[in-house]
RNA sequence: GGUCGGGUGGCCGAGCGGCUAGGCUGAGCUCUGCAAAAGCUCCUACACCGGUUCAAAUCCGGUCCCGACCUCCA
């Protein structure tokens, strides 16, 4: 039983659309995912993030989502055209590694950073080398339908007769002339009969390891063709939701809509969302701009631009509380204040678990309760959500200091909004701080303020501030509030 | 050059015709042996120039900046 009624951003109208699954309450969702030749890129989990904000406020609103997200494991030239090389092979000879010992590698340290951002596994996770033959199937329809050619074993799309039936640049509103001009001329060793065709099928040189028996001689994929077999494959020829990041918008999903319009003759696509791309101080991050950096040296703080390292989930509310359309930009500035606003949101978590409720509300739950609803039906937009979030913090702690009270069934309801907006939809979890659950560390720390507490009572002030400033001393925090005093370690 | 987004208070970041989010920082107050934490209050902004409107950060026109894509890239 659905009972929200979703707003979302379709590139393809450049607007916001109610939204109507084909085929309710299931959902077919596609997002393209990782190159996994090298490390996972931080914008790629931006991307993957926002999508599994979005997979879990679909599932918790009452969908049944079928969530696919492929590993490219295959081909993908490094250039334009079939100079350069397979990537895969490249970097092999590299590390002096088997292609597929490469993909094995870089695919586990993706799960593993997936997993520290606490981001739920897509329900099918296919790979481009998993299914040669169901591309080369498709490669095959496509030259059927007349709009793919052979040359010397390499098998193209034609745009340009595409083009007279279908309007190609659609997604990124680009008219077929405007898209020529920006391409270079075709020089005469050019396989290609357009300067906008692009591969289906690559014929393997000697040097290619990786490769399969086609139809057309040894080859592998080529690069857009392996996303239209694996949707088609998994959520049938038309599916609800298409993702990915911005960049893949002119070429990589204009050219899978073109592909399964040849093959499928349908639009594969009913929602297209496109998350915003990441900066750092204000540029892109890229490695060629030098400003990148590892999830990995991110939660450490082991680079040159980081002062020190954030939690996965320090990091993943920062993210969150940029709306995913918007460029995000990094900063240790901004990634500061966002650790202290989680911190805060947190501790408010774990203040409305001992909260006594009273006679009547002095606030009005069910409003707030339901305005986290409009924040997220209004295009999944977190950073609202987030907003009155924190107006739910400000009434716990007024609660908790006795200036509002609460009564029973909002209360619950409050535990409801926050437990399922903050673990269930943003995919934030507790950090279990290294001490917390060190019995050792526990029982030293009660014993230590049992001590001062004893020095407090007796007014020895100098024996009390004399453990709280030894305890400062090594990054343990005292706070004595009127239930008590607690202990942390500093972050 | 073409296409598409932007320019919001000290910083980050929502909003996108009237009710002027939120976080961080700073100041004051309450509480406290003192701190810390927590609460309350304050700092009221929308690049610039015109126009539409009873009313514009929000719409229209122009100007100046910034970014993305057009070439592998989430």
């Amino acid at each position: 039983m659905i009972n929200q009624e979703i707003q979302i951003f379709n590139t393809r109208s450049r607007k916001k659309e109610k939204f109507t699954p084909l085929n309710s309450p299931f959902i077919g969702m596609y997002v393209c995912g990782p190159t996994v030749y090298d490390d996972v890129h931080l914008g790629n989990c931006r991307t993957f993030m926002s999508f599994d904000l979005i997979y879990r406020y679909l599932i918790y609103v009452g969908y049944k989502v079928r969530y696919v997200r492929n590993i490219t494991d295959a081909g993908h030239l490094e250039g334009d055209r079939d100079e350069g090389g397979d990537k895969f092979a490249k970097k092999a000879k590299l590390e002096q590694l088997e292609p597929m010992e490469i993909v094995q590698k870089y695919t586990l340290g993706f799960h593993e950073v997936m997993r520290l951002f606490n981001t739920q596994p897509p329900s099918i996770e296919p790979t481009a080398t998993g299914h040669i033959s169901e591309q080369i199937e498709m490669t095959k329809q496509i030259i059927e339908s007349g709009l793919g050619y052979v040359a010397n074993g390499t098998v193209y799309f034609d745009v340009e007769k595409y083009s007279t039936t279908n309007y190609y640049g659609s997604l990124s509103n680009r008219k077929l002339e405007e898209l020529l001009e920006g391409t270079r001329e075709l020089g005469g060793q050019d396989e290609k009969k357009g300067r906008l065709d692009f591969a289906l099928w690559i014929k393997a040189k000697p040097e290619h390891i990786m490769r399969w028996p086609s139809p057309w001689g040894w080859g592998f994929p080529g690069w857009h063709i392996e996303c239209s077999a694996m949707s088609t494959k998994y959520l049938g020829t038309t599916f609800d939701i298409h993702g990915g990041g911005m960049d893949l918008i002119a070429t990589h999903h204009t050219n899978e809509i073109a592909q399964s319009q040849a093959c499928n003759h349908f639009e594969p696509v009913k929602y297209w969302m496109h998350t915003n791309m990441l900066t750092v101080n204000g540029v892109r991050m890229s490695k060629s701009a030098g400003n990148g950096f590892l999830p990995m040296e991110l939660f450490t703080g082991k680079h040159k631009l980081l002062e020190k390292g954030y939690s996965p989930m320090a990091v993943r509310f920062f993210m969150m509380q940029t709306h995913y359309r918007s460029t995000l930009d990094f900063s240790n500035e901004a990634l500061q204040a966002s650790e202290k606003g989680f911190d805060r949101l947190m501790n408010a978590v774990k203040t409305l678990e001992k909260i006594k409720p009273s006679d009547k509300s002095t606030s009005d739950i069910s409003s707030l309760h339901s305005k986290c609803f409009e924040a997220m039906n209004d295009d999944f937009n977190s950073p609202v959500l987030i907003a009155n979030l924190f107006e739910g913090a400000r009434i716990i702690n007024s609660i908790n200091d006795g200036k509002e009270t609460i009564s029973i069934s909002d209360l619950d309801l409050l535990k409801k909004t926050f437990r399922g907006f903050i673990f269930d939809i943003l995919g934030l979890q507790v950090e279990k701080s290294s001490a917390s659950n060190d019995d050792l560390a526990n029982n030293l720390m009660n014993l230590i303020l049992e001590i001062r507490n004893e020095a407090k009572t007796k007014k020895d002030f100098s024996t009390s501030d004399k453990i709280r400033d030894g305890l400062a001393k090594t990054k343990i925090i005292i706070k004595d509030t009127k239930y008590g005093t607690t202990w942390e370690k500093e972050k």
